[in-house]
DNA sequence: CTCCAAGAGTTGACGCGTCAACTCTGTATG
DNA sequence: CATACAGAGTTGACGCGTCAACTCTTGGAG
């Protein structure tokens, strides 16, 4: 069990994560008119792939990526594509358009999270957190 | 824009921050049988109360917290009660049924909280970590 | 008294994310 | 050849969270 200072400490963590990562995903949802998990897939999405090398390359669960894909793909920003003879739709790509947002999302993404993060921490914050969060993808 | 270090440090955080929270939200869903949310009106909810004064102690959204009091009025973890003469159901309270589960929830919860994150802290990255979340709910 | 504006709360639509169940295809094995 | 099995991907159901629109009450201003 946690003592009332810890309790504090926990809920303040959280509730400052939360704030920061409701602003970036207004900011970018305004921005560019879409969520930061597409943002993730535009920017992972260099190159043709397999859903599951997506998956793989994201660290997420498969069916997250199919089900965003499916919402992606029908908006017009991604395209799944034919992958060998079979004529099965195993691969998936972006189109002109998914590669344009991409590029307008970067900048504008980008810039949002130097404002609301970045410029916020100072050097020993930014360590502080850098180490913790290796940490905690080392030890899975 | 960011340069590969600093995208680098973003994406190594937001996997870091994700991670714990799965992590959480598993456990508290096996544990308990309640999500984080659920979690955090079970601790805030210590007496009868209006939805908008739980809403403001929670810093939530009016319509989060309709939406989820109904999943849980549902659930028989929360009752909505009836404040004053006009009958109107404004107000809402704990079941017996609730406190029971917030206080295995505190327990449980409790645990993981210290075994997946503050456990894992230095007092170095703690203390990063405090300042920073004080200063970002600070500036609003 | 009447009307109307502000506040409280709810609802509906929709996107996100998880879990479990399903389909499809290729391959190993009898 | 038949079957059965493993891997890839999809689907459906459901809870969470946001936004916008809605209802209901209350408390003035005319």
């Amino acid at each position: 069990m946690l003592d009332a200072a810890e309790w504090e400490f926990w809920d303040t963590w959280m509730r400052a994560h939360r704030l920061l990562l409701r602003e970036l995903d207004r900011g970018l949802q305004r921005d560019c008119g879409i969520s930061k998990a597409e943002f993730s897939v535009l920017m992972t999405l260099t190159r043709p792939m397999r859903v599951g090398e997506l998956a793989d390359a994201l660290d997420w669960e498969k069916s997250r990526v199919a089900h965003l894909l499916t919402r992606m793909e029908r908006r017009g920003l991604v395209a799944r594509i034919e992958d060998g003879a079979t004529g099965r739709r195993t691969g998936v790509d972006l189109t002109g358009e998914g590669r344009r947002t991409a590029e307008r999302a970067t900048k504008a993404h980008g810039a949002n999270v130097r404002r609301l993060a970045l410029d916020r921490l100072t050097a020993d914050q930014a360590a502080a957190i850098r180490s913790w969060s290796e940490q905690v993808l080392a030890e899975g």
